[in-house]
DNA sequence: CCCTGGATGCTTTTT
DNA sequence: GCATCCAGGG
């Protein structure tokens, strides 16, 4: 038996249609749930094994480093034994990106070292423009800028295409504008997210030639979630395919959810019209949900038009009921999914089965707070990213502007911190001495007040400040002119930047660099003197940056990423700090912290529920999911009522939150909502009301009985919309629960809550939650901590040794129940 | 220069 | 409700 004959099995024939096709581009519309990894994936294999393509000529693109991850480890697998997986390119769009880049920096004016912006760097380099320009819309208009200059760079739009398309006067402002952030980016040896794209275009549409290397040497081009694409990897992919045209692209136009981001779905919807010989594939045949779920998803997203026709159906017919509950609130909708999942776990349930959905990152937090209360343990994807937190970017920063001087947001971030005398008036003068020529950048204009020039300074070697007019001398003086605190301060932050390269040079690793970094600007304390109450918290963050270092460090796959980095270093580069083993480490470090959203996700063992965002829950799925905040103005969330696009858009959002589930499926509301602090009523969505009655049955518990779903469906549709059903008690059955007596966190957690992590997964039925062993009194009084809940006081013990349950008191969160082994005891 | 307390404005969604 | 910004006093 060949090895096709063999994958052939594990798919359907539209799968294999798509899996077998020779060459030439093919558009596979996959909607959800249908195998579309599954076909990518197989597709990479079958290309390799029976088309005798090289694994190091295929590239497959992803938005998410996820999917990334997760189609690297399946071709893995499919290629078993073969030891080829490792040379496919298996990339998102961005990293792909910075990888060109960095390769062909001087071609792309760019120098090899440089520097990644996030988009808070982005912010306060737009700021800073404003500011030098002394604008007056500075402030309010900062956001608006930045998803201007963002949605220009998603366009493909240079400054001066920009200003081409420019048609007003502020569109000409605005464009101008953006031609002077990328000059100030240039100078700062920095590039933004955008840039990883369109300056990969810039550089393409420059140097065809090298566009004409690139998909020569990519022979095939694999797209997921294409979608999603926007215009600029639109043509991206253009430049990539040039030589052959073979382009798989995979993807669901009823999942195009990041418009607001530029995405197009043109791009999806045009694709057969763009590329004449393209062949198309369906997979409609869903693997995932009950039809009843996958009903409901089509009752949704029917009222949309201009679809790819298609009609997804399933083995697994009839299915539970979608089960719709109403809060009288919303912490009373959050209440409910805790408990519901509590009660899911205590028969037989696993956390891991379980998701919930929302439409934005605020919506978590009491979900967060209602879950702690009822013992359920969880996990939030996305939200803040671990590299967003002050103390992570600020270390970051020390390292950023270490490696590369001209990094001049990273450096003003640092500059006064932790405090140093070097305040607001000084830090002015410093960036305004950086217009003169020869100082360019703010550790060039620190330069100017130290009295002989450090002799390290090959970075700085050829610049000397050349003043060219008496602004520009009046600008070096105010600087040489100096003095007191704030030059003391500035000799003392170049001293930590000196010796910070200093490591660099003669560390391999990079964990000691860090370490000493920490120590010499006494950074723990630092974050104690600054908000004591947070220190331990921040202080255990620095320790996970510490880690993940290591991590990176000992993780085989970093050593592709720093081989990568070293690769695209120019052969005649003689920089010794940049081409130190620990700068390359660093460099590539840095890369990745700034491209992969966070290390949540994965964090943690044990069982767990995941929240997060609907965008973020595309690709994922769950045997059970809750879908919360289903209300008007929340979901969905209209900015300007009139646009259909959006709403269109906010349709497709439930589409891809309800075909997430597998089996069971929770849709809840609240019918009050705190916006800004505000109790403000609501209204149940309209995609609540566009789901057939006939597949939902309301929970009993809520606060809306079917009645008022009837009447509000009629008034907003107009007409009666069949019978509705007799109202069923839940499949879960039990007794009201009263929602004033929510368990008060000592005495229910302390008595009922079994012990999860340890205990639940392997055998849920052998809960005693009566029994309540006395334990070890010693501990009792004892400080511990924990991993989320942070710093506490034992109130009780039960049970003994690494198993003993603790109730602690947590000041940030109020007293819980833990697992003794999940302590750690401080003293 | 640094700290504080009060005013302000804000929320989609993410690489 | 919370984070960020700003003015004013130390």
């Amino acid at each position: 038996m060949t090895m096709t004959q063999d994958w052939l099995q594990h798919l359907n024939s539209d799968q294999r249609q798509a899996v077998t096709h020779p060459a030439g581009p093919l558009l596979v519309l996959a909607g959800a749930g249908s195998g579309k990894t599954r076909v990518l994936t197989h597709r990479i294999a079958f290309l390799i094994a029976e088309q005798g393509v090289a694994p190091h000529q295929i590239v497959a693109m992803t938005f998410t480093n996820k999917a990334a991850q997760e189609m690297r480890e399946r071709v893995d697998q499919l290629l078993d034994g073969h030891g080829q997986a490792g040379q496919v390119t298996i990339s998102t769009f961005h990293s792909l990106g910075a990888r060109i880049l960095r390769r062909h920096a001087p071609a792309a004016g760019l120098e090899w070292n440089f520097s990644i912006y996030d988009d808070a760097d982005q912010r306060r380099l737009i700021t800073r423009i404003l500011d030098e320009a002394g604008d007056e819309r500075a402030r309010a208009d900062v956001r608006r800028l930045q998803s201007y200059i963002d949605a220009c760079k998603n366009r493909g739009w240079t400054p001066s295409q920009a200003h081409e398309n420019a048609h007003d006067a502020r569109a000409e402002a605005d464009a101008e504008l953006y031609a002077n952030y990328q000059r100030a980016l240039t100078q700062a040896g920095a590039v933004d997210f955008g840039d990883l794209i369109l300056g990969v275009l810039v550089l393409f549409r420059e140097h065809p030639d090298l566009a004409k290397q690139y998909s020569q040497r990519w022979q095939h081009v694999l797209v997921d979630e294409f979608q999603d694409t926007n215009p600029a990897q639109y043509e991206l992919l253009d430049h990539l395919t040039l030589a052959h045209n073979n382009l798989t692209v995979v993807g669901d136009d009823d999942q195009a959810i990041y418009r607001w981001r530029g995405a197009t779905v043109a791009n999806i919807l045009g694709f057969e019209d763009a590329n004449e010989a393209a062949a198309r594939v369906k997979l409609e045949q869903n693997y995932r949900s009950t039809s009843v779920i996958l009903e409901a998803a089509n009752d949704v997203i029917a009222r949309n038009d201009r679809r790819h026709a298609k009609k997804l159906w399933t083995e697994r017919q009839g299915g539970e009921p979608i089960v719709a509950f109403t809060g009288a609130d919303d912490r009373e909708e959050a209440a409910y999914v805790a408990e519901t999942i509590f009660d899911m776990a205590r028969q037989g349930g696993n956390f891991d089965d379980v998701a919930i959905f929302y439409r934005t990152n605020a919506q978590g937090r009491l979900f967060e707070e209602q879950l702690r209360q009822w013992g359920v343990p969880y996990r939030i994807i996305g939200g803040l990213s671990f590299y967003a937190r002050e103390e992570i970017k600020d270390l970051l920063a020390y390292l950023r502007c270490a490696l590369n001087p001209r990094d001049d947001v990273a450096t003003a971030r640092v500059i006064n911190t932790p405090r140093r005398g070097i305040g607001k008036t000084t830090l002015e003068k410093l960036t305004a001495a950086t217009s003169v020529p020869g100082v360019e950048s703010l550790q060039g204009a620190l330069l100017l007040t130290l009295e002989d020039r450090p002799a390290q300074n090959d970075l700085f070697a050829a610049r000397r400040p050349r003043p060219s007019n008496p602004t520009e001398r009046l600008l070096i003086e105010t600087v040489e002119e100096l003095s007191g605190v704030s030059r003391r301060g500035i000799d003392e932050f170049w001293k930590i930047l000196e010796a910070t390269r200093d490591d660099l040079l003669h560390y391999e690793e990079l964990t000691p660099v860090l370490e000493r970094l920490i120590e010499r600007i006494s950074y723990f304390e630092h974050l104690e003197r600054t908000d004591s109450e947070s220190a331990e918290d921040r202080t255990r963050n620095v320790g996970e940056l510490l880690s993940a270092i290591e991590e990176f460090e000992q993780d085989p796959n970093s050593e592709a990423l720093i081989a990568s980095v070293q690769e695209a270093m120019p052969d005649d580069l003689d920089d010794l700090l940049t081409t130190a083993p620990a700068s390359l480490r660093l460099r590539a470090f840095l890369d990745r912290s700034a491209l992969v959203q966070s290390t949540d996700g994965d964090n943690g063992p044990g069982q767990a529920v995941t929240m997060m965002t609907i965008h973020g829950s595309k690709g994922l799925e769950f045997p059970t999911v809750f879908v919360a905040g289903l209300e008007e103005e929340t979901f969905p969330s209209l900015r300007d009522p009139g646009d259909s696009e959006e709403l269109a858009e906010e349709r497709r959002l439930a589409y891809v939150a309800i075909t997430r589930a597998e089996d069971r499926l929770y849709m809840t509301n609240a019918r009050r909502r705190r916006v800004y602090g505000q109790f403000k009523d609501t209204e149940p969505s309209r995609f609540l009301l566009d789901i057939d009655p006939s597949r939902l049955i309301i929970d009993p518990r809520s606060a809306a009985k079917e009645l008022d779903y009837a009447r509000d469906r009629r008034k907003r549709l107009g007409a009666p919309h069949g019978e509705f059903p007799e109202p069923q008690m839940p499949s879960q059955g039990g007794a009201l629960y009263d929602f004033n007596q929510a368990p008060s966190s000592d005495e229910h957690l302390a008595q009922d809550t079994p012990d999860w992590e340890s205990n639940f997964s392997q055998s849920p039925q052998e809960w005693d939650v009566t029994h309540t062993p006395a334990g070890d009194d010693q501990l009792i009084g004892v400080t511990v901590s924990h991993s989320r809940f942070g710093i506490g006081e034992v109130v009780s013990v039960s049970g003994s040794g690494d198993k003993a349950r603790l109730t602690v008191d947590f000041p940030a969160v109020g007293q819980q129940t833990v697992i003794r082994k999940f302590l750690k005891v401080l003293g």
